[in-house]
DNA sequence: GTATTTTTTGCTGTTTTTTGCATTTAATAT
DNA sequence: ATATTAAATGCAAAAAACAGCAAAAAATAC
């Protein structure tokens, strides 16, 4: 590999992710720490990027309005991303459901943590691809349109066959006492299978969405281990919850 | 050979490629690595692109590989799709490969067309999720983060559980003796598996890869059935080709 | 036609660049 | 404070660039 498309490569990967680690970019790239050190070091005195202590940043860190899309309540969604970003340990086997809030754990799975992250979601695909640290294994099947998730017998098969530490999955509707529900009876299949594929299941909801209910049942609540909102654990809220042997986050 | 024609011949491939190493030119033209290294340096003094150490880039070339927007030889690619989308049927299974070209096939696509296409692609599978005529089949598997694909040994299996009736491929490589070959290993076993999988076989690919050979070998050239270039069929550059068992479009 | 000049090309040895490793020094975290 | 991790430094091997030269090829002159 050429030292100017290596040094191309890690100015793509700073203005994609704002920062990276030296030792990823190494790690990805197949050489020393030492030259991507140098690499980064040259960048920086070409005023191409900023090199910090242990990586770099990128110099418009400011100015990256340009992804975000109308994402609804794309706020609180971040910060239950946070939240549940907190919860990966490395060298875990994840999944990860479809939604924006899924999406948004994506886009901030920590660069220092090394994961194998299986997905139904195309766009949750396409995203983790762009992370060194992150192992990608799609679950093929049909495709629906409306979600871009992996749907159908062929999918829901290939969940059988896998066993996750953690799944963080998203619903249509959750309800302290109806469980989660959703209005799609394939989303509800796939979901199950989801949840028999993970040891524990941990479910990303804003807060809109508790106290609401549609036709099919994913699942009791019980059945959810880890329930992740926008709100502090201590909110009003959340009490519903509480009597259910669920960790609140 | 000409002078001209050799740093033509450079100069096609930068633009190809990206970029190029100095070694392989001298090996693949048979000239001296000295007599490569100052066309070279003529064709960056011409500003026709740039000289690095050990190697060449295309003044195109800003963002490493698949984020990029700007598509080389778009144009090109589109002839290509759109005669590749004349072949389309009503009610036929389909295969889509990944790149760039079978992305424009995937746009492309006529809305009246009933057809139902498995991809390996992540972005041809999101690009075709809009198109209410067509069934979308995602064949999923580990993502080569680079193509943005699946592959491994899941994807193969994957593939060998269905039988579509034209699969469109690309290739890294093509060559009328040496036939369909690739850079990467991987790629080579997805795409025989996608081969086996196809009653037909059809060859995407622009008329600038003719005639280039890598080191793995996908498959020879009569197991294409249907080859696509931009060019007119009747092109003397496709006349190599005619002699084997393939058609031209 | 031949002779001469110019250009091109490949080779040789030298210099420079690049890269990875080991060691020391500095920074950060616990 | 101590342990851990990153940065700086020096060094050596490998690869690439460079300069100069001579043979070959092409262009030009005679």
């Amino acid at each position: 590999m050429l030292k100017e498309e290596r040094q191309q490569t890690i100015l793509s990967e700073v203005e994609l992710h704002n920062r990276i680690l030296l030792t990823d970019i190494a790690d990805s790239l197949d050489v020393s720490i030492d030259t991507v050190r140098r690499d980064v070091k040259e960048l920086d005195a070409d005023k191409k990027l900023r090199k910090v202590h242990g990586g770099a940043i990128s110099l418009g860190f400011t100015t990256n309005s340009a992804r975000n899309q109308n994402i609804y309540a794309l706020d609180q969604k971040i910060i239950i991303a946070k939240k549940a970003a907190s919860m990966l340990k490395d060298g875990a086997v994840i999944f990860l459901d479809g939604g924006t809030t899924c999406l948004e754990l994506a886009r901030l799975i920590p660069e220092k943590i090394e994961l194998t992250c299986f997905t139904i979601s195309l766009p949750v695909a396409m995203e983790l691809s762009s992370k060194s640290n992150v192992t990608v294994i799609s679950i093929g099947g049909q495709i629906a349109k409306e979600a871009q998730i992996s749907i159908g017998a062929n999918a829901i098969h290939n969940l059988s066959e896998i066993r996750v530490d953690f799944s963080f999955i998203g619903t249509g509707y959750v309800d302290a006492i109806y469980g989660l529900t959703e209005f799609d009876w394939d989303i509800v299949q796939i979901k199950k299978a989801v949840i028999k594929a993970s040891k524990k299941t941990v479910l990303l909801s804003i807060s809109e969405k508790l106290n609401s209910q549609h036709r099919y049942k994913t699942c009791d609540i019980n059945t959810i281990n880890t329930m992740i909102t926008e709100l502090d654990p201590d909110n009003q809220l959340l009490s519903a919850f509480k009597h259910h042997d669920i960790k609140i986050l």
